[in-house]
DNA sequence: CAAGAATGACTGACCAGTCAGTCATGACGT
DNA sequence: ACGTCATGACTGACTGGTCAGTCATTCTTG
């Protein structure tokens, strides 16, 4: 992003940003179908037409919204930084922002589920556009720690990548649909004991072989 | 439920049941919005004017919808029954059966999107009203667990329930809006191992304690 | 021939998107 | 300094299409 905008332009860059802002809020507080292009635009002093200078149409405004979120969310992930670099830190800072960036902006959840309830025919939801951009990064970190041995490697790194991500992801909506019942620091070191060690006991991880099989 | 129907009511409550098998079809491929009652009675070869014979409107009927799919999931997860009644077989045999629910059954994971975006001021959406109708006796069911020592007693047993459920829950939705890249059958190995024992190799599980601090 | 079931044309509310018109600003000429 | 004009950002009344829900009428059945 260079600063080579004429005032103009920044301007209108500006504008732009505050009509996402509110029209992000006014969607994840009203839904897609009951936020009126009439209401955002009242919600910001500005008539209806004004909304149509700075996208196309109500669905264009609505997406820049989600994209906004996915970015913010980005940025989020991208402050992690642990000190001695140690792997494990990473991965448990990582959720713990995760888990933290949607508690603190729940419109976020909301639009992501707007945003798949409404536009069916997108070829993949914006959350997971984001996701997959991260992916290959962390699929390169989990096979150092297998090659490493400090996880195990009895299992597919793409399935673990899938099963951390699914729980996040899971409780992420859990969270917000029906909320959180302990602190979010409690659920996270739950969420972080959980990924690290599952839930046997330490006597039965050694007796317990191969319980997942299908004869059923 | 008892037979003590006369024919006229048996009549009645089967032409309903159409009716909700038709509609759930319509509106998981086109959307709440876009699923006209026009539509619903065209495909039943019906007048739109008979569908309020059955439901007050189109909420009623979708709601009505929503609630056959989670019954049809509960009775899908009630089918399951161990041999030896081992515990862990059940764990195991549940999360292959919620699985295997959704991934033959996608339709009912759209209508659940669905009512979330658009009925978003209902107490509690049908998914956890009957999640938690079944939570008392898993509860149970891992208290026992944990009093004969085969699963850990660091945790508490909400938030193992929790973290399992939301993994479920996550795996789910992610599968059905960008599919599976490995077959069932695998997915669910993977969600079992990594349910059972996280990711940790066994002699990183010795070494490392308390990672989950939130020295940042 | 009731009585209830089914019909489908009609209504009224709703709202995204349009576009002819207004107005503030600033540039230019006198 | 002042009047004139050009620009384009902004406005908001209006249109056209949509669709849930209604109800007078027709059909079916016991």
């Amino acid at each position: 992003m260079s600063t080579a905008l004429s005032p103009a332009e920044h301007r209108k860059a500006q504008r732009r940003n505050e009509i996402v802002r509110a029209a992000t809020r006014l969607f994840a507080d009203l839904g897609y179908a009951a936020c009126e292009m009439d209401r955002v635009a009242g919600e910001l002093g500005i008539a209806k037409g004004t909304l149509y200078l700075y996208f196309n149409g109500k669905q264009e405004l609505f997406l820049a919204c989600v994209d906004q979120g996915m970015q913010d969310l980005q940025t989020a992930l991208e402050q992690v930084v642990v000190p001695d670099n140690d792997p494990f830190r990473r991965i448990a800072q990582s959720i713990w922002r995760f888990l933290q960036f949607f508690d603190e902006n729940p419109q976020h959840i909301e639009l992501l589920i707007q945003e798949r309830a409404i536009f069916r025919d997108r070829p993949q939801p914006t959350f997971f556009v984001y996701r997959d951009a991260r992916r290959s990064r962390w699929r390169d970190f989990y096979q150092q720690l297998m090659d490493s041995g400090r996880i195990r490697t009895d299992l597919a790194i793409d399935d673990l990548l899938d099963s951390i991500g699914n729980l996040l992801y899971g409780t992420m909506f859990t969270n917000y649909f029906v909320g959180r019942s302990v602190p979010l620091c409690q659920q996270y070191k739950a969420v972080v004991e959980f990924t690290f060690r599952g839930i046997l006991s330490e006597g039965e991880r050694e007796r317990l072989t191969g319980i997942a099989c299908q004869d059923w």
